[in-house]
DNA sequence: ACTGTCGGACGTTCAACGAG
DNA sequence: TCGTTGAACGTCCGACAGTC
């Protein structure tokens, strides 16, 4: 697993079985030549973020975790976004990456409105650089609407009712925004140079790049996600299963993970994650980002927003650089009583922070449709949010005030406004399939993963309670995964926090306790088992079962049945008979190379003598069962350094390159054999 | 048709760095 | 102190081969 030094993105690819003529440096995917991208969008807890094209109006239920939405601020960047909101004072809200504050445009009918806008990057500018023209002129809201339209078109669906606080469209996502006082400095931002060559750098997206436009249900569906060259950005899941990560196969948030649930794998449980090792020298480093803040002048940065103060001085240039790539990000000013003006969120609130004192943050959350209002009322005012803090330093101390505002109010990964809060009656929530009712409280996620279930410090694995019930019918195993799941829950998140600590000592019990609304996943989990128990052991793993499915997982009713081939290799290469992974223990082997360095440099070490010294959870006999012996009796990293060292002096062994062992009471955990021995992957 | 293997592209995280 | 950088580390695409 360890990845050399030489890391892919730095050194030409070698010429590989797939690819023997490989002597470019050229990504197969993704980015042109040359273009580092950093800044990735994900779904880090949440296999919606990155795409909002499911006709499952239930997926939107699902909130983002504290990190997804910290990481919103990058996300923006290729993102479409469609916030509709409401507002007390406000006739409406609306904005997008393309945004418009309507707010100060009372002509409009007070309703809730949404836009989807459809960005390309060859747009007719005419209409947009006439409305710049004319910003600091008085504009009919339907004027700016109409110009808005005219420059997102084609195509550009639009739902604006009339009147009635009603979402009408499963199009959701908490999408968030911000907003800040324009009043000083909306010349700069009016004069469009800001966003667009922003956007442009981040993007690099050619002339024939754009984002797509599908069709849902009610006419929207956005491909949001697209990376350059209009190809969608991999989604990756925060930490893959160990079946999953074996087998290099992409993995899903729930747990168990579809593939496990497709092929049968009833220990799906997290795979571990090695500590980055710390101390390393990195030199000198070239270059920050403040010095290429010129327009241009640092295409690849993430965060080479220009500077208030050089707008004006490229102002110029703008109209230009619009006509090849254009990601459209301009603003509507207004004036009225809030002053409110919507920005998306790259636009890094320190740089509008130090320009103007006069800077605050308001986030806002999207009206979630799947709240639905059985009574369709014109009224604005039935739904009002808290206000948001102001004066936040930046977006995710905003957010995370927001969110644990004890104001905000959430049930089942939705926000309700706190006027909601006291007319249950009339509200329905539609359960999200993939988050799990919640109780009805303030907001279960910190930016700290504390008490976040689908952060990666508190594993899903262990707010379901998977991992004490799903292998509760292999001897003892139970009793050794909740000292796992003590172990990893040592670095601080607060997962154990909510339960109740008389019944830490049973999954079952931990998981009734964890969901005081009733609501009991470990339901399922002994559906499974009640179901599993009644089938044929194949190598320990129940096969050929038919399992009906009362999870929000869809468990397909056939499991599928293993080649007799895996069998063969599963049983032949491990001592243990219930070993549910599929295929060899042996992890990818020759993916070292005669040195021990990886492959392609990304996996394996070597100790002095030449011998890969990075075992893999699976490599040799059962590396898992291993770990859970370990920790068993698991005292920690300092501990396990300490047993490193008395390994060491024991056996006289000097192979371990890099490994420092660190005292008692020193938090920093040591690296080399032993933690390879402990971590290792591939 | 399906599964396992695996090169390596792609994505994420966070300690080191360095500007203010 | 805090934002940026970039290496470390992770995920998993997609080609390929083997099996049923
Ligand atoms: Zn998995
Ligand atoms: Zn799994």
């Amino acid at each position: 697993m360890q990845r050399h030094i030489s890391d892919t993105a730095y050194l030409p690819q070698r010429p590989s079985r797939l690819n023997p003529n490989n002597t470019n440096s050229r990504p197969s995917r993704g980015l042109p030549v040359g273009v580092t991208q950093r800044g990735t969008m994900s779904m880090p807890t949440s296999p919606i973020l990155g795409k909002i094209s499911s006709a499952d109006a239930g997926l939107w239920n699902s909130p983002h975790t504290a990190e997804a939405t910290s990481s919103l601020q990058i996300q923006q960047e290729s993102s479409l976004q469609t916030v509709a909101t409401q507002r007390p004072e406000n006739p409406s809200y609306l904005t997008s990456n393309v945004s418009l504050d309507l707010s100060d445009h009372k002509d409009l009918p007070h309703t809730t409105q949404f836009l989807v806008m459809h960005l390309q990057s060859t747009p007719p500018i005419s209409a947009y650089d006439a409305q710049l023209e004319n910003m600091n002129s008085p504009i009919s809201s339907q004027e700016l609407l109409s110009a808005q339209l005219q420059y997102h078109s084609p195509p550009i669906h639009s739902a604006i009712d009339g009147g009635e606080t009603n979402l009408n469209c499963p199009v959701s996502a908490y999408h968030i925004s911000h907003t800040i006082n324009t009043s000083s400095f909306a010349p700069q931002l009016q004069s469009g140079g800001v966003r667009s060559e922003h956007r442009d750098d981040l993007f690099l997206r050619g002339p024939d790049d754009h984002f797509k436009t599908g069709s849902h249900e009610c006419g929207v569906d956005i491909d949001m996600d697209l990376g350059p060259g209009g190809r969608r950005k991999r989604a990756q899941v925060r930490i893959a299963c160990t079946h999953c990560q074996k087998a290099c196969k992409k993995c899903s948030n729930t747990r168990p993970c579809e593939r496990c649930v497709k092929y049968g794998l009833n220990d799906c449980i997290d795979s571990t994650r090695k500590p980055r090792k710390t101390g390393t020298k990195r030199g000198p480093y070239k270059r920050r980002s403040s010095k290429y803040s010129a327009i241009g002048s640092h295409p690849y940065s993430s965060h080479s927003v220009p500077q208030p103060h050089l707008v004006q001085r490229n102002e110029n240039n703008h109209r230009s650089e619009l006509n090849h790539t254009h990601t459209s990000h301009f603003h509507l000013t207004n004036e009225n009583s809030h002053g409110n003006m919507n920005i998306d969120a790259q636009s890094s609130s320190n740089h509008m922070n130090q320009a103007n004192p006069d800077f605050h943050q308001d986030v806002v959350l999207m009206t979630n449709p799947n709240l639905t209002y059985e009574s369709h009322s014109t009224n604005p005012q039935q739904i009002t949010y808290p206000p948001f803090p102001k004066a936040q330093t930046s977006l995710v101390q905003a957010i995370s005030s927001a969110l644990s505002s004890p104001q905000s109010h959430w049930i089942n990964g939705q926000r309700l406004p706190p006027n909601m809060q006291t007319k249950s009656g009339n509200l329905k929530t539609r359960p999200s399939p993939l988050y799990p009712k919640t109780p009805n409280g303030p907001f279960p996620i910190s930016l700290t993963g504390k008490g976040d279930p689908f952060s990666r410090a508190v594993s899903p694995i262990r707010q379901f309670a998977q991992l004490p019930t799903l292998v509760s019918d292999l001897d003892g195993l139970s009793e050794e995964n909740e000292d796992l799941e003590v172990a990893l829950t040592q670095e601080g998140n607060g997962a154990r926090e909510q339960l109740d600590p008389n019944h830490v000592s049973n999954g079952s019990d931990i998981l009734k306790t964890s969901y005081r609304d009733g609501h009991d996943p470990s339901r399922y989990n002994a559906d499974i088992n009640n179901h599993l128990s009644e089938g044929d052991h194949v190598d320990g793993i129940q096969r050929e079962k038919e399992v009906e499915s009362h999870t929000p997982f869809d468990i397909p009713s056939k499991i599928r049945k293993p080649s007799l081939r895996t069998l063969m290799l599963d049983s032949a290469s491990t001592s243990r008979a219930t070993s549910p992974v599929p295929g060899t223990h042996t992890k990818h082997p020759d993916r070292f190379d005669s040195n021990g360095i990886a492959g392609n440099g990304n996996r394996g070490v070597t100790n002095n003598n030449g011998t890969i010294e990075s075992p893999t959870l699976f490599d040799g006999v059962s590396m898992v069962d291993e770990v859970n012996l370990h920790l068993e009796h698991w005292a920690g990293w300092d501990h396990m350094n300490h047993q490193k060292a008395l390994l060491e002096t024991t056996n006289g062994q000097t192979n371990i390159e890099e490994g420092r062992v660190i005292g008692e009471g020193n938090n920093s955990i040591g690296e080399g054999l032993f933690g390879d021995m402990m971590m290792g992957l591939h």
